[in-house]
RNA sequence: GGCGUCGUACCCAAGUGGCUAAGGGGGAGGUCUGCAAAACCUUUAUGCAGCGGUUCGAAUCCGCUCGACGCCUCCA
């Protein structure tokens, strides 16, 4: 089996083949190059916007999983409109403004267990990409100024729209415009460049003194970092156009080579059925939720059970119906690591091989999650069983751990949020064995209110055949 | 208006031409237990928005209708 993504681009499900030629085995390739835009720092970003890193994560992972290198990144938008608002309104920098949401996002990044990827290149330290790429499409004649702004003249370029596949003309009956923008030669022309006004920040250019537009520091860093045709580019369904279709532009103009092979775009997370957006404000937090008792994992696990090309409404019934999922998930590893009859046989190595093979056959179509989860909780009900009857060998229990291990370097909702045990644990062992010394001389009563006190601790105790276990009660 | 996506059980959600339509939540039964609880197991859609068509065969392809959402404007 092969891993088959959907291509924006071509729209349709395309073999994956980093670099564009095929090796015999997934250890041959290069490093996949990744770049996946990434938030502007201007505020705290909610969980729509995590909906699209969390995927991010998981696309990372499940090429990890399968055996790729990788090389990925993710850009940090610190100029722009809003930040620069931002930082007047505060009275602070530009760079300290952003840096605080920087610093908020990073951690917000790592509570929803999202793995570090190579680069973090930020659009202010990309300024001199950004010169050679205005440069390169000057000189192709691409170019022209307005006000001490620079635009891409879309006419002149000709092959524009193949991503968003709009129709160039009906962007320009269509589209509503920005009144600061209408000097543009044509509605459809985006700006390479912002000429500085006073009290914003600006950079010196051969072309005078000004900002990054926005399309322009994908294409820069892409082109920094890696220097020529990229494997993967990512980001949500609302980047396509004009936001990607501009980098395609104005790269592949400047460069003359393909500018990715591959295009993922993750859909919208919905809330009460429209688009949760900043400006609509309709929108969590994660801080918000965390607030309100729900815990990252639990958003974490949400966000991934949907498949990443259809929309997803969230509800915090939804969020609380991932709570429960999880419980089941810790419930089976409790179980499993408190086996205490071992089987002489090994019983669980088909389940186990059963396991792998549809985990990976199911994920490999589409980065289809959602059906590798219900692969897993498949997996978990087989192995419920098996410990019912007394079928695990120690073996066995060792491999399942290490299964689980595994399966989690993908999910990475297994293990997270293993929390230490806020609890006195020899004081309620002791308890535990008082209550069964009780119920052994046939003082119920006695057993009973040990029953309560824990409970009122917050302890749950399962009485099963092979003795008493408690757990932390949810 | 242009372009596009989606509509699967009470809720969430896979499956996109061919075994009995995954999985989770919830419900119902059962196992265990002194009784419970917790946990586990089993079960829960003759049907996939509606109508028509193609096909030996369709949730899956095509057409129409209804409904929802997205992009076309800052946006993950």
């Amino acid at each position: 089996m092969t891993l088959k993504i959907y291509n924006t681009m071509t729209r349709t499900l395309e073999e994956f083949i980093p670099g564009g030629v095929k090796r015999d085995k997934i250890e041959d390739y290069a490093p996949v190059s990744i770049y996946s835009c990434g938030p502007t720092v201007y505020s705290y970003a909610h969980i729509g916007n995590f909906r699209t890193f969390v995927f991010n994560d998981f696309f990372r992972r499940y090429l990890e999983f399968r055996g790729y290198k990788l090389n990925q990144s993710m850009n940090i938008t610190d100029v722009d409109d809003k930040t620069i608002a931002g930082a007047n309104r505060d009275g602070v920098t530009l760079g300290e403004y952003t840096g605080k949401y920087t610093g908020i996002f990073f951690e917000d990044l790592k509570s929803l267990n999202i793995e570090e990827v190579e680069h973090y290149p930020r659009a202010t330290e990309s300024i001199d990409s950004m010169i050679d790429i205005l440069e390169k499409i000057n000189s192709k004649g691409l170019l022209y100024e307005k006000e001490g702004s620079l635009y891409f003249s879309i006419s002149k370029y000709g092959d524009y729209g193949r991503l968003s596949r709009v129709d160039a003309r009906e962007i320009k009956s269509g589209a509503r415009y920005d009144a600061d923008e209408y000097e543009k030669d044509d509605v459809r022309d985006f700006a390479l460049w912002k000429a500085s006004k006073k009290d914003e920040p600006s950079w010196e250019t051969p072309f005078g003194s000004g900002r990054p537009g926005w399309h322009i520091e994908c294409s820069a860093m892409i082109r920094k970092i890696y220097n020529s045709t990229i494997d993967v580019h990512t980001g949500g369904v609302d980047l396509i156009f004009p936001h990607h279709e501009n980098e395609i532009a104005q790269s592949e103009a400047a460069y003359g080579e393909k500018f990715s092979r591959y295009w993922i775009h993750v859909e919208h997370l919905l809330v009460n059925g429209s688009k949760m957006s900043k400006s609509a404000g309709n929108f969590y937090t994660l801080r918000d939720l965390i607030e309100k008792g729900f815990s990252a994992r639990s958003i974490r696990f949400l966000l991934l059970t949907a498949h990443y090309r259809k929309q997803l409404n969230f509800t915090l019934d939804g969020l609380k119906q991932a709570e429960q999922a999880l419980e089941r998930i810790d419930n089976f590893i409790v179980r499993l690591n408190d086996v205490k009859n071992f089987s002489c046989e090994n019983n669980a190595d088909s389940v186990i091989e059963n396991f792998m093979e549809s985990f990976t056959d199911t994920v490999d179509a589409d980065l289809n999650i959602s059906g590798g989860i219900g692969v897993f909780f498949d997996f978990i009900t087989k192995l419920n069983s098996l410990i019912d009857e007394n079928r695990l060998s120690l073996n066995d229990i060792d491999s399942i751990n290490s299964t689980l291990e595994l399966a989690d370097s993908v999910f990475g909702f297994i293990y997270m949020d293993k929390q230490e045990l806020q609890v006195d644990e020899e004081m309620i062992n002791a308890l535990v064995q008082e209550r069964n010394d009780a119920k052994a001389s046939k003082n119920f009563a006695r057993a009973d209110e040990i029953r309560d006190t824990l409970i009122d601790m917050g302890i749950v105790l399962e009485d099963t055949k092979d003795g008493t276990r408690w757990k932390i009660k949810k």
